[in-house]
DNA sequence: TGACAATATGTCAGTTCTGACATATCATAC
DNA sequence: GTATGATATGTCAGAACTGACATATTGTCA
């Protein structure tokens, strides 16, 4: 994970230890953060091309449109297991699932 | 999902929902289920190979002995979240984290 | 048998996550 | 312009999860 993007999760709320390796930021962590992001950007893309607003899919799923919002943003203070919740109303398979969770990022590790 | 099946996780405290399809339990919450017991064989079976006791394994992720039982038994009250962050600290690539929650389990669905 | 290590189970106070709400910002149409 | 619908951001009380601890159970030696 390179240094400005480690800036950039910071900046989104993300409290990231550091001095582990070359940018300060461990291989589990990155890995765990990355595989968030990926779902972040999954439940958008199944969301919108569902045609359902935030507020719709938080009806669907007992939530709420801020805290969709904050989902689809990478906001830290969502679960995983919300995130999967939401993903598996979207009828999104566990095949796709684990799909999206292996997905390597560009331009990180 | 069959029904001895889903009276096998209530006995572990599972709270499903019912009424939602023939047996009781929607297709989402069987698959949310399905990911979790995944990841706990996972966990079980990578601590093992490793030859380490739970204890250890606790060591290593600043958890307990009792809490690394729980989730290697399936216990409803462990997250995702925990489960994939020990993963990650036993060395499972997100390659192969995907492939265990893509997993089908024998005798489900 | 008993002693010991490992694992399982139960409980709980502290922490984290959640839905709800208010409100702000953005986008598109008129 | 401004009205409207959608999304973003901030906050917080209540719910859920967590590590820690005590204790029970299980397994494996001699």
């Amino acid at each position: 994970m390179n240094k400005a993007k480690k800036a950039k999760l910071e900046k989104k709320g993300w409290k990231l230890g550091s001095a582990d390796e070359f940018l300060g930021l461990s291989a589990e962590e990155a890995a765990y953060v990355e595989m968030k992001l990926a779902l972040s950007e999954k439940l958008k893309e199944k969301r919108v091309r569902k045609k359902l607003t935030q507020a719709e899919l938080a009806r669907m799923t007992n939530s709420s449109q801020s805290r969709i919002a904050k989902m689809e943003a990478g906001d830290p203070t969502v679960s995983i297991d919300l995130l999967v919740k939401s993903l598996l109303a979207l009828g999104v398979s566990k095949k796709e699932l684990g799909r999206s969770i292996s997905q390597e990022i560009a331009g990180t590790i």
